[in-house]
DNA sequence: GAGAAAATCGGGAATTTTTCCTATGGAAGG
DNA sequence: CCTTCCATAGGAAAAATTCCCGATTTTCTC
C-alpha cells in the first residue's frame, strides 16, 4: 500500500499543526499541504495531487461549503473529509450533498481522525456517531411547520422567526395584534417552538427563510 | 528552572491532544492533566497542583467564564491562559476581567502557545496580537454590552441570547426567577435589544457566544 | 481603612403579553 | 345544504415584564 497524501485546510494554525502531528504518527500517511483559507486550498489542489483533504467548513473566505462543491467539481478523485465544529443535521446533510466523502465533528476522539482518513483511503465513507445521527434526523422530519401550520400561521411564523414583535407583525399584515397573538399561541403549540429564537433556529436550519 | 506543570481544558479531544504534543516538545513543560469539561477541570485543579491552565472558553458545562472566575477565586496561584476561538473585543475584556493571565486566539501560530506558556511561567501576561488589539478596541467602544452591563448582567445576557427562558436561567444560576426577570429588563434597557432574537444576533455578530 | 459607588438579589404592585375560550363570516367540498 | 377548516378578534384569566424599592455584599477611591 502506498502512502496516502493528505492535505489539511483549517483556519486555525494550531489545529492544523495538531492534525499534522497526529496524522504523521501513521506510517502510511504523509501530510503534503496545509491551508489557512479556501482560496489557497482550491488553487493548490487544482494544480497538485492529494488523495484526501481534511476540511474545516467554518473557514474565512465565506464559503467552506462552496469550496467543497467547487473542488468536487474540479477534482472529483479527491476525497474530502469534513471536520466541523457543528454537528447540526442541516449542516451535515448540506455537506454530504455538496459531495463530502466523510464527516467528523470536532468532538470526536483523536483516533477517529486517523481511522477516518484510513477508511477514506480504503474507499469508505466515515461518519462520526453524531453526524450519522444528524443525517438520520434530517431525513425524516415529517412534522415540518409548513405541514402542520395553516398558510396564515406559517406566514406569521416566518415573521416571528425574523424577530418581529407581535404588534409589528399585526401592523404589517393589517390585522389586530390580538389576532397575531392568537396565531403565535397556536404556532407555539403546534410546533413546540417556545420562543422567537427557537423559531429562528428552526427556520434557518430548515432553510425556511427565503 | 523546574518543570512547568500545565493542564489543558478543551472540549475537543483532538485539540487537547494537539496541544499536548506541541507542549511536550518543550523540555521545561509537563502536561499533567487534560479535561473535557468545566466541572472536572475545577474539581481536579482544586485538589491537585498545576502551574498553568490552558483554558478554552467555549466548553460545555455552560460557563467557561464562570469556571475561570471560580478557579481564580479558589486557586489564585494558578495562572490561566485563555485560548479561545474568538478574538472579539468583548470576549477578551470579559476574560481578562474575570482574571485570565493571558489570552491567545486560535489563529495564533502554534509557537505562540509555547511561548505564551513559558511567558506565563516567568510571570508575564501574554496577549496575542489580536487579543491586545481587541482589548484596545474594547476601550473605545463605549456602547459594547460588556461595558454597560455588569458581570452578572452580561452572564444573563449570554444565556438569554442562547434562547434560554427566564426560569431556566434562574434554575441554572440558582437565583429567583424574579431576579433574572429584573436583570432582563435592565439588559433590554441598557442595550436596546428588545428580545432574545435580537440579543442572539448581536451576540453572534460580536462573537460573544463562546 | 473608611466612605462612596456599584452590584447582587428579590419583594410588591402596576402593566403588558400570552393563553384559553368563544364567536362570526367566508371558502371549499362532498 | 351541511360540515369543516380558516381568518379574524373579543373577553377573562394567567403569566411575564416592568418599575420602584430596600437589604447586603463587593469593589473602588481617597
Amino acid at each position: 500500500m502506498t502512502c496516502l497524501r493528505v492535505a489539511i485546510a483549517d483556519d486555525h494554525a494550531v489545529v492544523r499543526t495538531g492534525f499534522r502531528r497526529l496524522l504523521e504518527l501513521e506510517p502510511n500517511v504523509t501530510v503534503v499541504a496545509e491551508f489557512g483559507d479556501c482560496e489557497t486550498a482550491y488553487t493548490w489542489l487544482c494544480a497538485n495531487h492529494a488523495d484526501i483533504l481534511v476540511l474545516d467548513l467554518s473557514m474565512p473566505g465565506r464559503g467552506g461549503l462552496e469550496t467543497l462543491r467547487r473542488l468536487k467539481a474540479r477534482v472529483p478523485t479527491l476525497k474530502i473529509l469534513v471536520f466541523s465544529m457543528h454537528g447540526a443535521p442541516a449542516m451535515v446533510s448540506q455537506a454530504m450533498q455538496a459531495g463530502a466523502d466523510g464527516y467528523l465533528t470536532k468532538s470526536s476522539a483523536p483516533d477517529a481522525l486517523i481511522s477516518a482518513v484510513l477508511d477514506l483511503g480504503a474507499g469508505g465513507h466515515p461518519l462520526s456517531q453524531e453526524a450519522a445521527h444528524a443525517l438520520n434526523e434530517a431525513g425524516n422530519d415529517s412534522q415540518a411547520p409548513h405541514l402542520v401550520l395553516s398558510p396564515r400561521e406559517f406566514q406569521v411564523f416566518t415573521l416571528l422567526a425574523q424577530g418581529l414583535a407581535v404588534d409589528e407583525i399585526a401592523g404589517r399584515l393589517c390585522v389586530s395584534g390580538k389576532t397575531v397573538a392568537n396565531y403565535q399561541t397556536a404556532i407555539r403549540q403546534k410546533t413546540g417552538l417556545g420562543n422567537a429564537l427557537e423559531m429562528f433556529r428552526y427556520a434557518r436550519t430548515h432553510a425556511l427563510l427565503e
